[in-house]
RNA sequence: GCGCCUGUAGCUCAACCGGAUAGAGCAACGGCCUUCUAAGCCGUAGGUUGCAGGUUCGAGUCCUGCCAGGCGCGCCA
């Protein structure tokens, strides 16, 4: 509907060019065409003659008129009118309402798609969480964000790929595979101490007893050899040493068993974790494929012969600061290792060698100071730096009855994504997580998420959509049945106030979809759907539906599916489901 | 010290590339179930949008400077 005025706009003022009025026709994003916020200001209202008037040399009001009379006649449009500083109102005729109505039903569950991103493709990196130990709160919500926004993306019409990017090579992995390795001696009854810097989860102590089953003791060497990491000065660099003689005392195939024994184990508890929570991947890209696959080779070639590196201490250094990161990086450290910001833009190249466009990385707050070296190392090798995108994502913080609890990794002292869904569920985790702006954070209420009251989003908008359910049963019992097609024929009887605050507001879905994907912002979607499903409870409550006049009971029913259908395709795109029973 | 995010009603947050009178929920108070699910609805009350300037027809939104909170600034990943 939206597109319709902008389209009789553009038209009006192709007229006033061709007059002479205007010198040129605006470009298409300039001319904004907005929902009203009151109702006597009309449905839609633009602006443009106020964005014009200093170019024409005109006052905002004249040209306002002028654009009036050149808009070409349309039965859709009721009424057309000035006001304020120079606003153009316009008002919907009520067939033209009804119209729209008729193809939410006729267009289903794709009601609200649009074709906007057509031909351009996206590949959404999201959660990347590193595998060395169960998601816990946080990734669930980079997890909830990211699956909502491919979801949004692709129904605008973008080829939208998924990809979790893991991190299954460097110092973390090391460690990881250390704190197994000394758990299971510890199963096989040999005495070694687990550095508090090491990983203390429970989880590794399962995946130890995996270890024990597989492999029995053939495993277990004398640690009493081993560097002590607690007395250490320096903890770091002790842990790196007890890595170091770990990785001699076992052998390096030894060690990498053990290592991707664990791995294994963590990331398929991590994809069975994000499937239940109905956020699937097309790809796990290792982090290790991208030097077996020449990936960053290729990467250091490119950076190499655009001139962009240096030698400085044995190490070869990236000219970041010449293309606006804040200094120059690393990418081959002095001992001829690559470093992790070397993947990283191998990792970014790749992507671009497949053909994304458009390549959309959801990543922690913390993470922000990667954005301007990666979008420099895209500009070195010749990519579009603005091709990257990235949505930070703010931190949760998990409540439980009013109290904060902490959350660290490698102690150990975490809830995990699996025990808050079990605990709330999956419906009201993925909306609470995308409920909010994804830079704001997030204070994630154990015991709100648990109610079922109207604090809680969820229930308020399912019920909406069990409620029309539960009408359609009842209609169904006392011998009715709805004909869709004598409703739509009928909706010139819904003339209640009520009616037609849900009749633009259910049409107001496509709209919505476009803004929220536009601007990577699912809770958009949150709140229009606690809106819609207001404008219905309220509606449910002013008038029965279930009414012996049949055209009527039609249009109400025909109108209420409609709202059913949009809350559907609505919670559809945030992963949530849309149950007939409550 | 530098950089990113945030600051809006008692609390948690909206406000669609700057638009008309800043909106919801919770909490508070008062009403609505013999009628399609009360997990609901209606009403009342609640604001100097952190502070001070600036830009313009118009600023919660943009710019500058302060104040406060979070996060980040490794040859870690």
């Amino acid at each position: 509907m939206k597109s319709s005025i902008h389209a009789l706009l553009t038209k009006a003022l192709e007229n006033l060019v061709s007059r002479g009025v205007l010198e040129s026709v605006p470009a298409e994003e300039t001319i904004q065409v907005e929902r009203t916020r009151d109702p006597s200001h009309g449905d839609f209202a633009s602006n443009c003659a106020m964005m014009l008037c200093k170019s024409a040399g005109m006052k905002p009001r004249d040209l306002a008129q002028q654009i009036i009379d050149s808009l070409p006649g349309s039965h859709w449009i009721q009424e057309v009118s000035i006001a304020g500083p120079g606003f153009i109102n316009f008002r919907f005729s009520s067939s033209a309402w009804h119209a729209e109505i008729r193809r939410v039903l006729e267009e289903g569950v794709s009601y609200g798609t649009s074709h906007l991103g057509k031909g351009k493709q996206v590949l959404v990196e999201f959660v990347s969480a590193n595998p060395t130990g169960p998601l816990h709160v946080g990734h669930g919500r980079h997890a909830a964000y990211g699956a909502s926004l491919a979801n949004l993306l692709e129904a605008i019409g973008y080829d939208v790929r998924r990809e979790y990017y893991v991190n299954d090579a460097g110092r973390q992995m090391q460690i990881l595979a250390v704190s197994l390795w000394l758990r299971y001696l510890e199963l096989n009854k040999v005495a070694a101490a687990l550095p508090e810097n090491a990983y203390q989860g429970e989880y590794i102590i399962d995946i130890a007893r995996d270890l024990q089953a597989e492999h029995g003791d053939s495993l277990v060497r004398d640690p009493s050899g081993l560097p002590t990491v607690a007395d250490a000065e320096d903890k770091e660099t002790a842990l790196s040493d007890l890595i170091a003689a770990c990785q001699k005392l076992l052998g390096e195939d030894t060690f990498r068993i053990v290592q991707d024994k664990a791995l294994d184990a963590i990331l398929s508890d991590i994809k069975d974790d994000l499937s239940e929570f109905g956020v699937v991947f097309d790809r796990w890209y290792s982090e290790r494929s991208l030097s077996e696959t020449g990936a960053i080779d290729r990467a250091l070639e490119k950076l190499q012969a655009n001139n962009h590196t240096y030698i400085k201490g044995g190490a070869t250094w990236f000219r970041a600061s010449d293309l606006g990161d804040e200094k120059d990086r690393v990418v081959v450290r002095d001992n001829g290792q690559t470093t992790y910001f070397a993947s990283d833009i191998a990792y970014h190249l790749e992507k671009r060698e497949r053909g994304f466009d458009i390549l959309l990385d959801v990543l922690g707050a913390d993470h922000h100071g990667y954005i301007a070296r990666v979008r420099a190392g895209l500009e070195a090798m010749g990519e579009p730096p603005a091709s990257l995108e990235v949505k930070l994502v703010q931190f949760v913080s998990l409540f439980r009855a009013g109290k904060k609890e902490q959350m660290s990794t490698r102690s150990g002292q975490f809830v995990t994504l699996r025990q808050l869904r079990e605990e709330v569920g999956n419906d009201a985790a993925r909306l609470i997580y995308v409920m909010r702006s994804n830079d704001q954070h997030l204070d994630f209420d154990l015991e709100l998420a648990k109610s079922q009251s109207s604090d809680n989003p969820v229930y308020y908008i399912q019920y909406a959509h069990a409620r029309v359910a539960s009408v359609t049963r009842q209609l169904h019992e006392k011998g009715y049945r709805w004909d869709p097609e004598s409703g739509l024929s009928s909706l010139h009887a819904l003339e209640t106030p009520h009616e037609l605050a849900l009749m633009k507001t259910v049409t107001r879905y496509p709209e919505m979809v476009e803004t929220a994907a536009m601007n990577r912002a699912p809770h958009m979607l949150v709140h229009y759907l606690r809106d819609l499903a207001n404008d219905f409870h309220t509606y449910y409550n002013a008038h029965q539906f279930i009414v012996e006049d049949q055209a009527l009971r039609d249009a109400r029913i025909s109108l209420i599916n409609t709202a059913r259908q949009v809350i559907a395709n609505g919670l559809g795109l945030l992963g949530v489901s849309a149950p007939d029973t409550m």
